[in-house]
DNA sequence: ATGACGTTTTTCAAACGA
């Protein structure tokens, strides 16, 4: 089973380049991040006519929203509202016979990492929070994916140093993510696949002229699995070729193969 | 080098992203 995750930065805006992912790569599971599309307006034929027809979406105007497209029928869809504020963070479905994944678009933060003064950071660390306590009491096999808008690593950087006061890679965010993570043993598969002290990004600003020769990147985007899918994941790659194509998001697709 | 770029909205400027 092939799961992609992938932040788009508007579907609508996208579609081009969803149907030749979809077409290219051939996923199962596409779960998206920052769709920017109320449900009622959501392309679902475009989705039906790539023969992913199966759709769990949570979306409001403007900002956020995920979506999780499968080429199979699920048991169930739900949502989560993440620090009761009735944003579109999160979406979950319940695999026939298999894990739940749940797809997550986690706050920004926006620039001040300080809690005091940041409405914006202080919302992301209670969201944070709050998948700790979900972690804990988790008890069935799980997925999680989604745009984290955390870089935990040194080497999930372009440059640890730089970035050190920067919302993204912050000690006190590293620290409530390895929170999460300790909570429910969840297993990094993006680093079972690449090691520690390589950079591995799946992010790379708009701004930089030339993105991939200045490489300037961030690991925002995860895909974590419970303790009980340990060897699960076969394959995992980073589309990095997907963020040079035309019109692209400023994320990269990851893409995960299980052997379920 | 705190510059740049891209998307959205009761739009033509401002908010947001990270």
């Amino acid at each position: 089973m092939r799961i992609i995750t992938w932040n788009i930065n508007s579907v609508r805006a996208r579609l081009d380049i969803v149907e030749k992912l979809i077409k290219d790569y051939d996923p199962d599971v596409l779960c998206l991040q920052e769709t920017k599309v109320q449900d009622h307006m959501f392309p679902e034929g475009f989705f039906q006519d790539l023969g992913m027809p199966h759709l769990a979406i949570h979306g409001q105007k403007s900002h956020h929203g995920v979506a999780t497209a499968a080429k199979q029928p699920f048991d169930e869809s739900f949502k989560i509202d993440w620090c009761s504020k009735g944003d579109a963070r999160h979406i979950a479905i319940k695999l026939k016979d298999g894990p739940t994944v749940h797809n997550f678009y986690v706050p920004a933060g926006g620039d001040e990492p300080d809690v005091e003064i940041n409405e914006k950071f202080a919302h992301k660390m209670q969201f944070l929070d709050e998948m700790t306590t979900w972690s804990e009491e988790l008890d069935t096999p799980t997925i999680m994916v989604g745009d984290l808008n955390i870089a935990p690593y040194e080497e999930d950087v372009w440059s640890h140093k730089k970035l050190l006061k920067v919302v993204s890679h912050t000690p006190v965010e590293v620290d409530a993510m390895m929170k999460i993570k300790d909570a429910h043993d969840w297993q990094d598969i993006m680093r079972d696949f690449v090691p520690k002290d390589e950079k591995l990004f799946s992010w790379w600003s708009y701004r930089a002229k030339d993105w991939s020769a200045a490489d300037k990147g961030r690991r925002l985007d995860h895909v974590w699995t419970s303790p009980s899918l340990k060897g699960k994941a076969v394959k995992m790659e980073v589309l990095r070729n997907v963020r040079g194509w035309v019109k692209p998001s400023d994320h990269a697709p990851v893409l995960v193969d299980f052997d379920l």
